[in-house]
DNA sequence: ATGACATATGAGATATGA
């Protein structure tokens, strides 16, 4: 079972990356953020046109995530619990069937948090506080847990081409490393990670500016976090680079791991 | 270099991203 997270940088920008990624990758649940749109103008029927079930949970102009699925989405969550006046779509959760058992599977979209020094990076680490409780909770499930998408944290140095550059942003502070660290130590496997060790140059993120592809200025924002009965299942995990090499492609490239 | 690029909104310039 292949499971692919991609931060798509608007979905009506990206339809037709999109559509030729998912023929060439044929994955089974692929999670999606920063879609940008409401959930009445996701392009719905282009997906379900290629076998998919799809469940967003959009809003106007920014943030947005989805899950588009090969098994039947259920026990669909959409919004991170812990802030009833969090108004931000950057959560969705959904349980699918498969032989021997369910698989659970949410679609993140972490906050930026930039620039530092503001209530936006209080966002950020509350938020991030929040998605350690929740987590905490759904790995008291035991199940197969897949937790993928943008978290907006560079863990570690090896995670960017020139790390000294970003000490000054919030996705390299050391509070945001801190608390991603910490819900990985409540028992997630990174997936990337764990396949590849130390290995340096795994990107998922190069910006449009400054030439960042061609340098390979990139980082490794990208992530799928597993719960203990997920990463018994690992088998692959990589980087579908090449998708950057597109026309019009977004700023980040799908991730994708192999469960047994 | 409070920039560069890209996208949404809305119809020019601003907000947001990472």
């Amino acid at each position: 079972m292949k499971i692919a997270t991609w931060n798509v940088n608007s979905i009506k920008a990206r339809l037709d990356n999109a559509i030729a990624w998912l023929k060439d990758a044929a994955p089974d649940i692929v999670c999606l953020q920063e879609l940008k749109c409401e959930d009445a103008a996701f392009p719905t029927s282009a997906f379900e046109e290629l076998g998919y079930n799809v469940i967003t949970h959009g809003q106007k102009s920014y943030n947005g995530v989805a899950i588009l699925s090969k098994p039947q989405p259920e026990d669909v969550r959409r919004g991170l619990p812990g802030d009833d006046d969090d108004s931000q779509a950057r959560y969705i959760e959904a349980a699918f069937s498969r032989k021997g058992g369910v698989i659970r599977v949410a679609s993140i979209y972490l906050p930026n948090g930039n620039p530092l020094g503001t209530e936006k990076f209080d966002y950020k680490l509350r938020w991030m506080e929040r998605l350690r409780a929740h987590a905490k909770q759904l790995l008291k499930l035991e199940e197969p847990l897949v937790l993928a998408g943008d978290y907006n944290v560079i863990p570690a140095p090896n995670d960017a081409k020139n790390p000294e550059a970003w000490t000054g942003d919030a996705l390299f502070q050391p509070e945001s490393r801190a608390s991603f660290r910490s819900i990985v130590h409540l028992g997630f496997t990174d997936a990337i990670r764990q396949m590849h060790g130390d290995a340096p140059g795994l990107y998922t993120f190069w910006d449009y500016q400054a030439g960042a592809w061609q340098r390979n200025n990139g980082i490794r924002i990208d992530h799928l976090l597993l719960s203990p009965q997920a990463a018994d299942l690992l088998k692959d995990a990589r980087i579908d680079r090449e998708v950057r090499t597109q026309e019009r492609p977004s700023d980040h490239v799908p991730v994708v791991i192999e469960l047994a």
